[in-house]
DNA sequence: CACGTATATACGCCAGATCGTATGTTCGCG
DNA sequence: CGCGAACATACGATCTGGCGTATATACGTG
């Protein structure tokens, strides 16, 4: 699950809601459509997005499938996210020495 | 700064470029046009969604436009990572006092 | 098997995003 | 002031993505 991929997913929307709703139970697709307020078809479009990129997984019941959030494709979104906090943490390491060397107290 | 637009900002893929390219220093447009290889109005256009999502920041030096990363936008990203990511340790441990209730070790 | 329910797929439409080209605008320099 | 360099903006063409409507498929129930 390339990083593009899952941001791709995320970014949209109403795609965002759609995982969040599933983040905490499973949610059957009636009942992601409730919750959007959007066709049927629209949020089975969507879940099909978020399938592929990883982020949610099915479970058939009967005539229902039941969506919940994976975490796996998140991780590689967190490890891009650390390297920019590191990369910020550093700036401000620098910073910070500057000023010490400017003003030592 | 919402978390949707900071999505849409780094969910294209020349903008992800871009933004990962001003993390470590500050480059000029010229030089990012050579790094990702495309026209420079293009570039422009990216660095000003960027720019309008907070995500960079710009220095005048002459008649170059430095760009740089900002994280601000980034640590809304991070916040809403971590409810998954509770969310995702939460079910491992409902998963595991699961596992230990039927089989004690 | 017939029928309703739940979900997925096919299709056409349209708004928005991206690109390249052309054109401003600002700055440094002679 | 005139000219080139760096960058931004305007414009038109093209393509993509999301939407709704219509239709197909799978399942439960009688």
């Amino acid at each position: 699950m390339p990083l593009a991929q899952t941001l791709d997913a995320i970014a949209e929307p109403t795609r965002l809601r759609i995982l969040d709703a599933v983040r905490d139970e499973e949610r059957s697709v009636t009942e992601l459509v409730d919750l959007v307020g959007m066709h049927q078809p629209g949020v089975s479009r969507h879940l099909k997005v978020l399938r592929s990129a990883g982020l949610v997984d099915v479970r058939r019941d009967g005539q229902r499938r039941c969506y919940r959030s994976r975490f796996a494709p998140l991780h590689e979104l967190d490890d891009w996210l650390e390297q920019h906090r590191r990369a910020w943490d550093a700036r401000l390491d620098r910073l910070e020495a500057h000023l010490d060397r400017k003003d030592p107290s």
